[in-house]
DNA sequence: TTAAGTTATCTTTTT
DNA sequence: GATAACTTAA
């Protein structure tokens, strides 16, 4: 090809600039002259700039729903249309597998085969690509194991246990955060240990800890999620040549999501766009690398031009360790890059993005931008206080019903949550509705044990050395082998410098029951037979044929000789029938994995199975709504949105309130909620919550406050909501009307909002704080019965269940509970404070 | 060694 | 309210 970094020096724009008229007035057909590509179709200035710009390295600054997934698909289209890239010199980085598969899909739109031979993955996976390709150079096996956060964990929770480091405060949660971290910073033990405070015996112990981690890693040959960024790192640093390959090869780097790198993914994108000095170009030349016509008048190969896109509005995961410096001090790490902002949304009505700025407008220190649509106001966003979590599942559920009914595809809908545990209540009543619905995420189907133990009889025949897949499945199903025999076999080889697989084969030695014995080398025989079955075809010596197996074949053996789908079928738990059905699925997606990827060996398999995420599976063609967390939301866009659980405690969550910026990033969280809607917005929260099992009260969350009133249409708000709770709310709530008096309460009449409801005048109720505005102002306060004081045996009456018999009182202070029994509606468990009760 | 039963702890978000 | 972690009985 020619040389594409002239481009630099002669920017796209100044070589078309000849017809900048005719771009405008795209459409009407006709325009065959190349420079006046339908790539361009429909953007506005900013955006074609952004598509067109020739450079060394561009920011994009995308706000939401600003058209950046379209930009960067037809940037990339257009570099190689102007023949400034071959698809083999593009990298493409984005954040999920899921848009990763959009962007390909998108890009084999627009160019069809042209686009074979790019890359267009995530992080992780491009490492892994690497790595498997050049894992000698670094001291590990081309079908290292991949672990997941529960592998990492089981693994620090024996290292945790065997030093005693519990002792220390250590928990595997807690080491393995302090790990990840580090590891995202490209420390590793030693580094650490060289500036830690090691006087300190915690900090000496948690050295200890991580150097046993990375040890045990190392010898099972497994790098961890962080180790695949921080190794093709180090890969890169410590093997110049090899680096070289890669920045020889990818000219043209493009990151989605920049403000969500942590420092190691910075490092990478750092090294991948770094230019190959003139000694080294001239070696690979000598070593017969075609790159002459890369390198510029110094000798040298220049850096890889450089895209990024990114909005700092949006970064959500600090908590990964995401830096937004990365974005903010590009122009500082990259002089001479072009910024591009792109402001204008077509995604959602003026009215959401209203909301959305003034949230965002209350995160101080960042540059403020504004996004507009031309689109219109739109409608309100309907406000709605539910009384439970349940009750808001309802509400829920009836919207989506008469979105529905009006003609919305389920598709189109979604519900968000802060945290997966939100999803049970909501489940529940989309199931009884018959709402068809999927959970995007939450717990993932490669994470179920029986899904995980058949994985691991895989990787213990891709990588032998894997102690952590071997202890996995040496009891599963189980065959006798208990944690004796497991520790024993474990120190075994320990002590005797071989593998856990080594030390199976040897269990003889170990002067064990026969019966164990038999039963490890009976597995042990297993997986080395499934082994043989990989090794590529060959002909034994009386002309069969063997070997060659695909996945599934692979997995249909270790199913068959380890009994594990036999012992499930054959249970009686009835569980275990729903387990068996997962492993046939597991089946099934290995054929279809055979028939999507001919050339696909087992590790290939396991490499997409360890690195599936929430979102990828999400099927957009699926006529059901969906269900996902606010951060697997990120990217994605529905006709109308319910984001739930908008309360204090829950958005802003508990746990990042004594976080440094933690209710910062949660306010953007909330904005990228809102920001995923394009017509209808739903903001919903609950009274009270139930979480592990008991009731508590909850609070509107202080975003809220942040919305002008004008926006926001309350069917019912915090201040109005009455607290006709429990089992029967539908016909108490009368909120379709928009009123609250449909059951004969005075609220209207007492003009304060208060929760009472029509037992308001009854005796022995403290009457609730007047509230005086209720529009959009929220306080919080809801029926507040105070010191009511309850006690075993008391009678009470209930607003909707009638009368009771207290049995007990369980719970302190604002969360005590009243365990009832009704004399009409059955046991009912009540949260004091707020239920609608009185003695009597 | 396993199965069954009991208790403690837990939950933020994810590649 | 679910699961991991622990106890006890066989």
């Amino acid at each position: 090809m020619t040389t594409p970094l002239n481009a630099e020096s002669a920017p796209a724009s100044t070589t078309r600039s000849a017809t900048p008229i005719i771009l405008d007035s795209i459409g009407y057909a006709g325009m065959g002259v190349r420079e006046q590509s339908p790539l361009l179709d429909g953007l506005n200035p900013q955006q074609k700039e952004a598509v067109e710009y020739r450079g060394q390295a561009l920011l994009i600054i995308a706000g939401a729903g600003s058209g950046k997934t379209s930009v960067l698909t037809r940037r990339v289209a257009s570099l190689l249309e102007t023949r400034d890239a071959w698809p083999s010199q593009i990298l493409a980085i984005t954040f999920t597998n899921k848009a990763a598969a959009e962007m390909r899909e998108r890009v084999h739109a627009i160019l069809g085969q042209a686009s074979d031979g790019m890359w267009i993955s995530t992080f992780h996976s491009s490492c892994v690509r690497i790595l498997r390709r050049e894992a000698d150079k670094i001291g590990l096996s081309s079908t290292f194991s991949i672990y997941d956060s529960a592998d990492s964990r089981v693994t620090l929770k024996r290292i945790i246990k065997a030093l005693d480091a519990d002792t220390y405060g250590f928990t595997p949660g807690s080491a393995g955060a302090k790990i990840s971290k580090l590891k995202n910073e490209l420390a590793d033990a030693d580094s650490y240990a060289r500036n830690a405070n090691m006087s300190d015996p915690q900090e000496v112990m948690f050295v200890e800890i991580f150097r046993q981690y990375s040890a045990r890693l190392r010898a099972a040959s497994a790098l961890d999620f962080d180790d695949l960024i921080g190794e093709t790192v180090y890969l890169f640093r410590a093997f110049p040549k090899v680096a070289a390959l890669y920045r020889r090869r990818f000219r043209h780097l493009l990151v989605d999501e920049y403000q969500d790198t942590n420092h190691a993914q910075y490092a990478l994108v750092h090294e991948l766009t770094r230019p190959v000095a003139a000694e080294l170009a001239q070696e690979m030349e000598d070593d017969g690398v075609h790159v002459r016509n890369l390198r510029d008048a110094t000798g040298a190969i220049p850096g890889a031009s450089l895209t990024v896109v990114g909005d700092s509005d949006q970064s959500i995961y600090a908590f990964r360790g995401a830096d937004t410096r990365n974005i903010s001090g590009f122009e500082r790490d990259y002089p001479g890059a072009k910024v591009i902002l792109l402001e204008q949304n077509y995604r959602s009505t003026q009215n959401i993005l209203s909301a959305a700025n003034a949230v965002i407008g209350h995160n101080f220190d960042r540059t403020d931008k504004k996004l507009w649509s031309a689109g219109g106001d739109g409608e309100k966003i309907i406000g709605y206080t539910a009384y439970s979590g349940h009750d808001e599942a309802q509400f829920v559920s009836d919207e989506i019903q008469v979105l529905h009914s009006a003609g919305m595809a389920y598709r189109d809908m979604a519900v968000f949550y802060r945290t997966n545990a939100q999803t049970r209540a909501l489940e529940e009543i989309l199931v009884r509705s018959a709402t068809p619905y999927r959970v995007v995420g939450g717990t993932k189907f490669y994470e179920r044990a029986e899904i995980k133990d058949a994985l691991a009889y895989l990787i213990a025949v891709a990588n032998p050395v894997d102690e952590l897949a071997l202890r996995r499945i040496l009891n599963t199903p189980k065959r006798g082998i208990g944690p004796a025999t497991e520790t024993g076999l474990s120190s075994f080889a320990d002590d005797n410098g071989l593998t856990f697989r080594q030390a199976m084969r040897n269990s003889a030695a170990l002067g064990l029951g026969p019966k164990v014995t038999g039963a490890i080398l009976k597995l042990a025989e297993l997986l080395d037979a499934a082994a043989l079955m990989l090794v590529p075809t060959r002909v034994t010596g009386d002309g069969v044929p063997i070997g060659g197996s695909n996945v599934s074949e692979v997995l249909e053996f270790l199913l068959a000789g380890s009994g594990l789908l036999a012992v499930l079928r054959g249970s009686r738990d009835p569980q275990d029938e729903a387990r068996a059905e997962n492993i046939e699925e597991l089946v099934a997606q290995t054929k279809d994995f055979n028939k999507e990827n001919p050339d696909g060996g087992l590790v290939d398999f396991l490499t997409q199975v360890s690195l599936v995420a929430a979102a990828d599976d999400l099927d957009d063609a699926s006529g059901t709504v969906s269900l996902m967390t606010l951060h697997t939301a990120k990217g994605l866009e529905y006709e109308a949105v319910f984001l739930t659980g908008v309360e204090e405690g829950l958005l802003p969550h508990q746990m990042s309130a004594n976080e440094p910026g933690g209710p910062a990033e949660e306010r953007r969280l909330f904005y990228v909620g809102i920001t995923r809607a394009r017509q209808r917005l739903y903001l919903s929260l609950a009274m009270t919550r139930a979480q592990f099992g008991n009731i508590n009260v909850a609070m509107p969350s202080r975003y809220l406050q942040e919305i002008p009133a004008e926006l926001i249409d309350w069917k019912q708000s915090p201040g109005t909501a009455n607290s006709h709770g429990g089992t029967q709310p539908r016909a108490l709530n009368a909120r379709r009307e928009g009123g609250f008096g449909g059951f004969g309460n005075s609220l209207s009449g007492s003009g304060n909002g208060s929760t009472s409801g029509s037992n308001s005048a009854q005796a022995g109720l403290p009457p609730g704080k007047p509230k005086t505005e209720w529009a959009n102002k929220i306080t919080g306060t809801v029926r507040d019965n105070g010191a009511l004081e309850l006690t075993a045996g008391d009678r009470i009456r209930h607003h909707d269940f009638g009368e009771g018999r207290v049995n007990q009182v369980t719970g302190e202070g604002t969360k005590r509970i009243a365990h009832v029994q009704f004399d009409t509606a059955g046991a009912k468990k009540l949260l004091i404070k707020i239920a609608p009760i009185e003695k009597i």
